[in-house]
RNA sequence: GGAGCGGUGGCUGAGUGGUCGAAAGCGGCAGUUUGCUAAACUGUUGUACUAGGUAACUGGUACCGAGGGUUCGAAUCCCUCCUGCUCCGCCA
């Protein structure tokens, strides 16, 4: 939620408008300044009529105290009429209020200074590249290849018993999986990080606080009969732990991870990635959370940012730092720099962690505040990014250490996770 | 799943229809005292919205788990829901 106070001034409401042309967000600037100005006329009416309710009925208890029963009669009588407008001003009220908060939760956050310009993904900008592209001798199979032909993965008996975009792992690349979570966890704890245990089913509230509700509720998976939802990502149960609290000045930065299973339902990517185990329903990954005073948002984003990187460096991935440009960047956030492993087998960059500053957005939405130095409460800036996603990074694994002949090196990798 | 009791400010806890944003205590902040700390004493101390003001601030409205209802008037009465605790049942 951007700061609505900013929809009063015309130098915030053209800032609002300019960061929503940017996104290339069609929203209507007197859509907008309309439900705004109709808020607050109707909020006027309404308080001027409490106020004279409640300045009467003061008089009426009054009245009655001293036994003045003909007056008393005849100004409750008045005020049936003060209470019947004022009941039809609160309906008004309730309704705009509605629309206005509709409109509110649906606009995306403001960009910051640095987003470069661009319509999609074609035009995000690499900030830069580490690691060379690794050369092989041989042709390099994707993961999926390797994985089918050594019985790694059991893509067959995953769609069986879940349907498509369900995978199962057997023996080594299970336990690879489960070893590689360790490595990550261990490797953040080092940096500082609190490793939490979490609920991966959490309230509609959750989904609304970190930006998921109610504008892409059709892509993630909900169970209706208990307003519940599966987490698209650690960061919704993590984010949330701080809902509606004031944290104390003196606790800042809070530097959160959790290894959570995440869900997604992959609505309107119908045939897209459909083999491997790129794009799936559900998939694990490690999620690096941060709340933070505002004024050392921007250092804790690039921190967290080098932390993600730090799991690629350590198992010798070759990957490159994407900005994310303004038409490309998600919903909630203000900044977002992507990482991209080069996969030799599919012979293209991949995402693998998402690193964004989303500012006071969703402090806003959850009412996650702290006291500042200065006494004053104010919304704290939360910061997350993967780091990183654990199945595809398996997948990168078996890519980047296959032998000539299809099997995959499994001793090259235990090495790197050991002594990294 | 059944039964019972609760949910009030940062915390503890009073308040069962009117002058209650809400007693009291604790905590916090400021001051007096003090070599320093502590103690004591005095004052002060919620949030959001809204109107005005450059601002400090001033006025108004709302908030006693959430949402509805009754009433001129609700923390207080009624309904629904959520949630906590205790006991029973079931169970990894």
């Amino acid at each position: 939620m951007i700061d609505y106070q900013l929809l009063k001034s015309d130098e915030g409401f053209q800032r609002v408008l300019q960061s929503l042309a940017r996104r290339g967000d069609a929203l209507s600037a007197d859509t907008l300044k309309e439900a705004a100005d109709a808020r607050r006329k109707i909020i006027r009416e309404v308080e001027a009529l409490a106020a004279e309710r409640n300045a009467e009925s003061k008089r009426l208890g009054e009245l009655k105290a001293q036994g003045k029963d003909a007056e008393f009669d005849a100004l409750r009588e008045k005020m049936k009429s003060v209470a019947d407008r004022l009941k039809i001003a609160k309906e008004e009220e309730s309704h705009v209020e509605e629309n206005f908060q509709t409109l509110l939760s649906r606009l995306p956050n403001i960009l910051d200074a640095e987003v470069p310009d661009g319509k999609s993904e074609s035009q995000n900008v690499v900030v830069r590249e580490v690691g060379d592209i690794p050369r092989f001798a041989f042709d390099v199979k994707p993961h999926y290849e390797i994985a089918e032909a050594e019985n790694l993965v059991d893509f067959e008996r995953g769609v069986k018993i879940s349907g498509a975009r369900f995978y199962v792992y057997n023996d080594k690349i299970a336990r690879l999986e489960r070893r590689l979570a360790n490595f990550m966890l261990d490797t953040h704890a080092a940096a500082g990080y609190s490793e939490r245990s979490v609920p991966i089913i959490v309230k509609d509230e959750c989904m609304f606080g970190t930006g998921q509700f109610p504008k892409f509720a059709d892509e993630y998976y909900r169970m209706e009969k208990d307003g519940l939802s599966l987490i698209p990502t650690g960061e919704v149960p993590l984010t949330n732990l701080y809902a509606d609290e004031i944290l104390n000045d003196a606790d800042l930065p809070i530097n959160l991870m959790a290894f959570t299973p995440c869900f997604r339902r992959e609505a309107g990517s119908a045939g897209k990635d459909t083999r491997g185990l790129i794009r799936v329903h559900q998939f694990y990954k490690v999620e690096l959370v941060k709340f933070v005073r505002p004024e050392e948002s921007e250092k804790e984003w690039r921190a967290l940012t080098a932390d993600a990187e730090r799991i690629l460096q350590k198992l010798g991935l070759t990957y490159r730092v994407l900005a994310l440009c303004a038409g490309d960047m998600g919903f909630t956030s203000s900044i977002t720099y992507d990482l991209e492993i080069w996969m030799p087998g599919l012979k293209r960059w991949l995402e693998i962690s998402s690193c964004s500053n989303f500012k006071d957005f969703q402090a806003r939405r959850a009412k996650i505040r702290y006291k500042n130095a200065a006494g004053k409460n104010e919304y704290i800036h939360t910061i997350n990014g993967s780091g990183v996603a654990a199945g595809r990074l398996v997948a990168a694994l078996l890519e980047y250490h296959q032998n000539a002949d299809g099997s995959v090196d499994w001793a090259a990798i235990e090495k790197k996770i050991d002594l990294s």
